[in-house]
DNA sequence: CGATAGCTTGAGAATATTCAATTTTAGTGG
DNA sequence: CCACTAAAATTGAATATTCTCAAGCTATCG
């Protein structure tokens, strides 16, 4: 991943940008001219239908893309939010294309950072179809767990930087649900509250914890494919 | 999409292959070499979870590419399996991205196909999120009729190609709830099931399917983002 | 025409949502 | 620094949705 962020920042020289909490990226339907390389922070990305419902598709870290989504129509299909102080590469999309056609290792970077976005997509719409709501959310926290690892941050000590109900609808269900599974997971002894509010939560034995929602999985009957 | 057709058919001169119901394109955790372009017929992508959670992650159709999210690991994450005798042209995917390195508008038809299969999976993320079981099937159906438009082919008259096991798997619900929402939305009037048995679906006016999607959606009530 | 896989339907059980009350946390201005 | 306010989080009880289990039905394919 270091790799990646130095070969982007020696080939393109991108400008970057320090943004807040709040801050907004792009907005859904802006045009699509832009993408970001995440340097540090935390991002979510919502998308609205037609109707008027809300859902965030997807949280975005430290080496991840933001944009690639807008290739397609040539509009931000989301909104992406800082979800936290952060720090992000402007990269136009057009520099990128040219910078791709000349040096094939950068081609090969953007072809893998959107391949593992497909696949970490799927992995979402896997948890929420196959998982019930408990597992579910001790393996979102695992997930985020094992994410910091990958990006050499703090694994056993998560400060979310979301509400219960922001987390809730990116697990599909109610805050009221989210609160019922941590707070059972801490009685459990799967996780521990912080000192700094219940936002933050530690991982004791994270084997443990992923060991649960193997336990917790078998529910929720979808006969087996084929 | 033709145009896309047309522009790898020119640049890559790919092979071709006839594929029948069940036959696998490649397997997860193998090696990954080769992307696919649909001719014709109807795909599913499974991925699997450590502990034997089996997920219908994707279905996907003429225009559609098969593959691009083994670029990021070297390796398949999913099984693809025809669902239907079929036609898809075997492109490796070397080939494809010195094709790309040459070719501007061919980097960009492969950007935009893995751009729009990002958001495709945002898209069921957020129906499996955000609709209850009725809607959703709903909406699946609608969807899926809008597929089969932009593509060319009968929208007011689908054929699924899968068990209901299969399409409840896929909306992560179980066949039973399939059943009965199917039911449901044939007693509602909203479908028709075909002469030739339950997986024959017509729908006589899209529009009131899709209207009545947005009417069931205000269930299931995560708390709007921010 | 019988066998088998797939589909439908019902009834009871489990899970998650809704609504409501309370507590905790975070933010603001005196 | 502290009271005060608003937002966020927790928890309980009642309700609704979905799942599970079971039985019967319907296609399809030798």
């Amino acid at each position: 991943m270091l790799e990646v962020m130095r070969v982007i920042r020696e080939v393109v020289q991108p400008a970057a940008k320090v943004v807040r909490a709040g801050d907004v990226i792009f907005r859904a339907a802006a045009p699509f001219t832009t993408v970001y390389l995440i340097n540090a922070g935390a991002f979510k990305l919502v998308s609205r239908s037609l109707d008027g419902r809300e859902q965030i598709v997807s949280l975005k870290f430290r080496g991840d893309w933001l944009g690639f989504s807008g290739i397609a129509s040539g509009r931000h299909p989301c909104d992406a939010i800082a979800m936290d102080t952060g720090n992000i590469s402007i990269i136009p999309y057009d520099k990128l294309t040219e910078a791709c056609a000349r040096h094939p290792e950068m081609m090969a970077v953007i072809h893998e950072a959107m391949s593992a976005e497909i696949t970490h997509e799927r992995q979402s719409l896997m948890s929420v179809c196959t998982l019930a709501s408990l597992a579910r959310v001790a393996e979102f926290l695992c997930s985020w767990a094992r994410s910091m690892n990958q990006r050499g941050l703090r694994a056993d000590e998560l400060t979310l930087r979301m509400t219960r109900a922001d987390l809730g609808n990116y697990l599909g269900m109610t805050l009221e649900t989210v609160s019922r599974c941590l707070s059972k997971l801490n009685r459990e002894g799967l996780i521990r509250f912080g000192e700094r509010g219940r936002r933050q939560i530690s991982i004791p034995d994270l084997s443990r914890l992923e060991q649960f929602v193997i336990g917790g999985s078998m529910m929720h009957g979808q006969a087996a494919v084929q």
